[in-house]
This record gives C-alpha cells, structure tokens and sequence, in this order.
DNA sequence: GCCAACGTTGGC
DNA sequence: GCCAACGTTGGC
C-alpha cells in the first residue's frame, strides 16, 4: 500500500464534488505533467490511499482523503479535438496521458491548511508539497508522513 | 494580479 | 545537447 497527495482547484473540482458524485468516485482526467503521470502510471496501485489537497483557493489545504479504485488507463481527454486537454501528438495507438479513478473515503472535519502544514515541518521533516517552488499534482507521500499528517488531520 | 519557480519547446 | 523563450502553477 502506498500513499499519495493530489492536488485539485476546488473551484473545478473539490472533496464535495467527489463526495457527491455517481458512486462518490470520479476520473482523474487532465494530468499533462510527465512526472505527474508517472507516479499515477507506474506507482498508483488499487487501495493507494490519497490526501486530497484543495489548491488556488483560500486558504490551500488538505481537505480530506481519496482511494485509487481504478488503475491507470489513456486518459481519452487527450483524443479529443474539443477538450481542453486536447493534444495532438497522442494517438490512441500511442497514447501519452494517463489517469487514474478515485473513490471518496472521507472529508475531514476542517480543512487542515498549508500553515498548519508548514508548522509541522519542524516535526515530520522535508514533505515534497512544501519544497520550493514545487508544482507537482501528483506526489508520493511516506507512510511515516501519512501516519502523522492523519492524526494531526482528524 | 504579481511573480518565482520550474517544465517544455524549438532553433541552432 | 544546449539554452533562451515561453507557458503554467500556485502561493501570496
């Protein structure tokens, strides 16, 4: 079992949206960042269980937890002209993209912010979300971490 | 809205 | 393969 952070614009699509959603789950379309997509490829396995990280908004923060429900396969956003995740150079025979589904586990009680987050650096040492300049939306975390961030989240 | 940081692109 | 230009992310 592996642990993950992904990052989302709760204005496009937040912890509610995928608690509400058919089934409370939903595909991760939309990663065109190659690291990004490599941990969700070659990493994200069934049961992986994923902080859910609310960012561009006020205050950022990790909002709740998600679980991968299904294993990467071609994102199909990228086939299509009319998307705005369209890219030319995929072809289904060569896809490039790639995406993951995720299912809702729970919402924490409060969104626990990038402040309360970088308090506790002191604490849990280096987590790669809060490495400058760091822009990854997808980004392992160690279970030593995830023990830790989960007690101080609920 | 600004801008630092970083990824990607493309000319050479 | 280098690197300048450009685009994007995301906190502030």
């Amino acid at each position: 079992m592996q642990y993950w952070l992904m990052k989302t614009e709760p204005d496009v699509f937040s912890i509610d949206d995928l608690k509400n959603a058919p089934g409370q789950r939903a595909g991760w379309d939309g990663v065109r960042n190659y690291q990004a997509r490599n941990f969700m490829r070659d990493g994200m396995r069934m049961g992986d269980q994923i902080f859910f990280y609310h960012s561009s908004c006020d205050p950022p923060g990790i909002a709740g937890i998600a679980e991968v429900c299904k294993e990467c396969y071609p994102d199909p956003t990228q086939f299509d002209r009319k998307s705005e995740y369209y890219d030319p150079k995929a072809s289904s025979a060569k896809p490039i993209w790639y995406m993951v589904e995720v299912k809702f586990i729970e919402k924490f009680p409060r969104l626990v912010t990038l402040d309360e987050l970088k308090n506790l650096q002191a604490k849990l040492g280096d987590f790669p979300l809060l490495k400058r300049g760091n822009r990854l939306s997808v980004m392992p975390v160690s279970p030593a971490h995830w023990k830790q961030l989960l007690k101080f989240c609920k």
